[in-house]
RNA sequence: CGGGGCAUGGCUCAGCCCGGAUAGAGCGCACGGUUCGGGACUGUGAGGUCGGCGGUUCGAAUCCGCCUGCCCCGACCA
């Protein structure tokens, strides 16, 4: 760990996260086994992700609200399907003010049941709906094998609750904030992910259907990183969710729910990370510039610290760090903000003052190739305009990468060359849940979503004719 | 839950096998000096109930027993 390198990505890619997660400061094991600490610069990272989502839930009509966190064990075996898929990882609080309490609480692990109590409250009539509340928060799952980010026994999340009077309504909120979901993937955190629909073994405990966004990481395992479900009325029968239609009929609701995680950050610094550290987006990150100043004398100070204030106040709109740390040097401040994942950093020097000139580098293109000389003018348009150049082009890479890895296949040889070794495969499938568990069994690899397709073609595992695409892969 | 490993300054570890007086190193931290355009050098210094409890012994970080915690590997998950 006091090693100055990091791990590298060809060494060993988990090594390297579990390091950069660290020393990044965006992360820190908790003393409680399986819990993180979210880090200021981790926060801050997550804030900008919250704002990115939270703009897009408004603008679609989405008020927040806050439900509470302890719910009623009973609450957790009304809907058949959830029960089962939960029950195996519920934290449950059995004593509160030094008493064995008559009925234990469950720590939320998702809010459906609670949510979905207080609907049956609020909901008569369908002048009532539809009903689009999101909440922000927390929830505890009690894993076992945990990881930063990734997989913690609890963590922070946005989950969409939403009742509506008909099963297209429902279909297509749950359809809309998956193109949300991939739509800031792409647009914000410039991850080009593949949204589509998970097979009956990986949906959502209690969904009638799941869809998610899968993103390729590094090394090429794949990622969910958000999911979007139509429950049907699968909730509204559990909870009783009703409403009279204009015919005076009664009707069970149709309801969603939908969710995105600080596993997304996982998704950005395994998407975009290198041997040097982060590389964040510029939509998000937390610091999109850094300037250092360099100086030896006092004199040079002056007139450097000068330059860097002018930067400073003609970018108002860019979220800059000045680092006037004294006692390190230049060469190590470089070092740490490419750490961070800092998108842009300015080096501004005597001889900068002199030739009227900023030494700019993009943290995007590691190494010499990434680093400029500009001159001084112009900086107010030049640079917020590189930042969104660094945003696409991180777009335009990691869109790369995952074609470069995403491989057709029409036969179970190949198929187990391209899942252990290559990348995801793309594959013509005839819905088959054994066959699904036998793949996953000797492979590793699991059934992502459905992709589009167009006309038939032969199930590379079973020979059977189908019309349905999907994509295998190893899995986060 | 099954198997394996570890527990010693803030961090990574040495010392333990073969018991002996003030328990070491590197990194980090504090202060000073020289440095400063790609992870600086140097001097001084602070910091440890050796995970806990019990036992053996003249004497335990070291040997024995119990307990606790953590990490790694195998079945689930945003």
């Amino acid at each position: 760990m006091d090693e100055k390198k990091l791990t590298t990505q060809t060494e060993n890619f988990s090594e390297w996260y579990n390091q950069l997660v660290l020393r990044s400061e965006m992360a820190d094991y908790a003393p409680v086994r399986g819990c993180m600490v979210v880090r200021p610069y981790g926060w801050a990272l997550w804030e900008n992700i919250q704002k990115a989502f939270d703009e897009r839930f408004k603008a679609t009509g989405h008020v927040n609200a806050a439900f509470p966190l302890l719910i009623p064990q009973s609450f957790m075996t009304k809907e058949k399907e959830h029960v089962e898929g939960f029950a195996p990882e519920l934290a449950v609080v059995t004593y509160g003010g030094g008493e064995l309490l008559e009925e234990p609480l469950v720590v939320r692990p998702t809010s459906e049941t609670i949510i979905g109590t207080m609907y049956s409250k609020w909901i008569h009539s369908y002048r009532d709906l539809p009903v689009l509340i999101n909440q922000w928060g927390n929830v505890v799952r009690w894993e076992m094998r945990t990881k930063l980010f990734l997989r913690t026994l609890e963590f922070y999340w946005q989950e969409g609750h939403t009742a509506h009077a008909t099963a297209e309504e429902a279909q297509e909120e749950t359809i809309k904030i998956l193109n949300i979901y991939a739509d800031f993937a792409r647009n914000e955190a410039a991850i080009p992910v593949v949204a589509g629909q998970k097979s009956e073994s990986e949906k959502f405990a209690g969904a009638k259907v799941t869809y998610s966004i899968e993103a390729m990481m590094g090394d090429t395992k794949a990622l969910q990183s958000g999911t979007s479900h139509n429950l049907g009325q699968n909730f509204a029968k559990a909870f009783d969710i009703k409403f009279l239609d204009e015919n005076n009929q009664l009707q069970y609701c149709y309801t969603t729910s939908w969710g995105v995680s600080t596993r997304i950050i996982g998704a950005i610094i395994m998407t975009h990370g290198d041997d040097q550290g982060l590389v964040l987006p510029p939509h998000l990150a937390p610091i999109q510039m850094v300037i250092v100043p360099i100086f030896r004398k006092e004199e040079e100070k002056q007139a450097v610290m000068e330059a860097v204030n002018a930067v400073v106040k003609g970018l108002p709109n860019v979220r800059i760090k000045v680092d006037d740390r004294q006692g390190v040097t230049p060469g190590f401040k470089f070092n740490d903000w490419e750490m961070k994942g800092v998108p842009l950093r300015i080096e501004i020097g005597p001889k900068d003052v002199q030739n009227g000139t900023l030494a700019l580098a993009r943290r995007d293109i590691p190494g010499r190739d990434g680093k400029s000389f500009q001159p001084m003018q112009g900086f107010e348009t030049y640079i917020p305009e590189m930042l969104e150049t660094i945003q696409a082009n991180m777009l335009a890479k990691a869109t790369k990468f995952r074609d470069d890895h995403i491989f057709d296949v029409d036969n179970f040889e190949d198929f187990k060359d391209v899942v252990e070794n290559k990348g995801w495969a793309k594959v013509w499938w005839s819905d088959d849940a054994e066959n699904e568990a036998k793949i996953k069994e000797i492979t590793k690899a699991t059934l992502r979503c459905y992709a589009e397709s167009e006309g038939e073609g032969i199930c590379f595992y079973s020979g059977r004719k189908t019309d349905k695409k999907v994509y295998f892969a190893r899995a986060y």
